[in-house]
DNA sequence: CGTTCTATTGATCATCTGATCAATATGTCG
DNA sequence: CGACATATTGATCAGATGATCAATAGAACG
């Protein structure tokens, strides 16, 4: 039955920056495949193929900001994903991609990673710094498609700031909600774009 | 400097329900204060004055059960609150003096609740089941204010029930990114329920 | 080739988790 | 008062967590 209790060959020499690099990477696959809360110090060591102590070796801020960096690099990846998406459309056709990409149920594990990091982020300070920036970005990309769209009189509203932040909210909250009602995808992006639209007077 | 280590007094013996009840109220407490993730067999057994083996007697579905029951108490208890503090008024009134009390920042415990059952209830099935039945009765009281809004004319919404979702949507959204951006209080609620009024045609 | 530097590791620690089980103490009933 | 039923407990287990440190191995350089 080889119980091998798989025994790891010694990984090979690399330059530091490049196994910091590996293992900010085996710690952003973690997440994605099975949580924030599963980024622990010999999980990423398992999946860079690493021993745990050089992953406490190469985690300055301890484990805290190694989940810290995971989660930014998650979600600032997808931001830029959407960014370009959205560049060239016009502000209408620009937020319907927007949503009907971000609910279209392939982004789960983003969503998820999303809501955990609203979680630990009341226990990890680290965290929630990185939260507090990347939502902040978020809400730049919304509010320019919002102020793009009053300018051509295809939206309403009085302060594009807040009505971006208002957009989030919803996006945020389809999200929580369709993690643990609708199991995987669904056609929330109707839902959620109805009722943004609805937010916008289109 | 008496390191004493809180020697416990056996606890009196107690009626099997009586303690279950106890060991139930211990764990909502322990969430309310310190979140889900920290209901676990030992702290739920120093809030109750007991010893942690006792907990694990008496949780019958293990310790994922105890959290979810804690769940469901805690928002089931909320629920029953706004219930209340809504059914007198006019639908217009009704969906304010929810959102106010809602978003009113003394409610963050509730809502850190929340979150975090979205997160731990994808590895706790217990927890998931518990979240997906409270979202429903959530669902039903805002349908319910809906249907009377739209009746007499003061809401404008095709579809009741789709319209209760995206309200809920966007509450659970503005709570989730009021946890860690906004420290406490705020006037989210003015944010919150320009939305709404917004997505009703208000 | 031999030396030096350092990336990598195994071993180990203290702490936490949920859980089980025999032993004990307590209340009740005959 | 004595015996029984059982609520409660201490001890203990196996597993996981983050972290530290001396020892090792590999590559580069003289």
């Amino acid at each position: 039955m080889s119980t091998a209790p798989a025994r790891r060959t010694r990984a090979p020499r690399r330059a530091p920056e490049e196994r910091r690099a590996a293992i900010a990477g085996a710690a952003r696959a973690v997440a994605l495949s099975d949580g924030l809360g599963a980024v622990t110090l010999r999980s990423v060591a398992a999946r860079a193929g690493v021993a745990p102590a050089l992953v406490a070796h190469y985690a300055d801020g301890g484990m805290d900001a190694l989940v810290a960096d995971a989660f930014a690099r998650i979600v600032g990846h997808e931001l830029a994903e959407v960014a370009a998406l959205v560049s060239t459309e016009d502000p209408r056709a620009a937020l319907a991609a927007m949503i009907r990409t971000l609910a279209s149920g392939e982004r789960d594990e983003v969503t998820a990673v999303w809501v955990e990091a609203w979680a630990l982020g009341r226990r990890n300070e680290a965290l929630a710094a990185a939260v507090r920036a990347q939502m902040d970005a978020w809400q730049e990309l919304v509010r320019g498609i919002v102020e793009a769209g009053v300018a051509r009189g295809d939206f309403r509203a009085a302060d594009p700031a807040e009505a971006a932040w208002q957009v989030l909210a919803m996006i945020d909250g389809t999200g929580a909600q369709g993690l643990v009602r609708w199991g995987s995808t669904a056609d929330r992006s109707d839902l959620l774009l109805r009722a943004v639209e609805g937010m916008l007077g289109v």
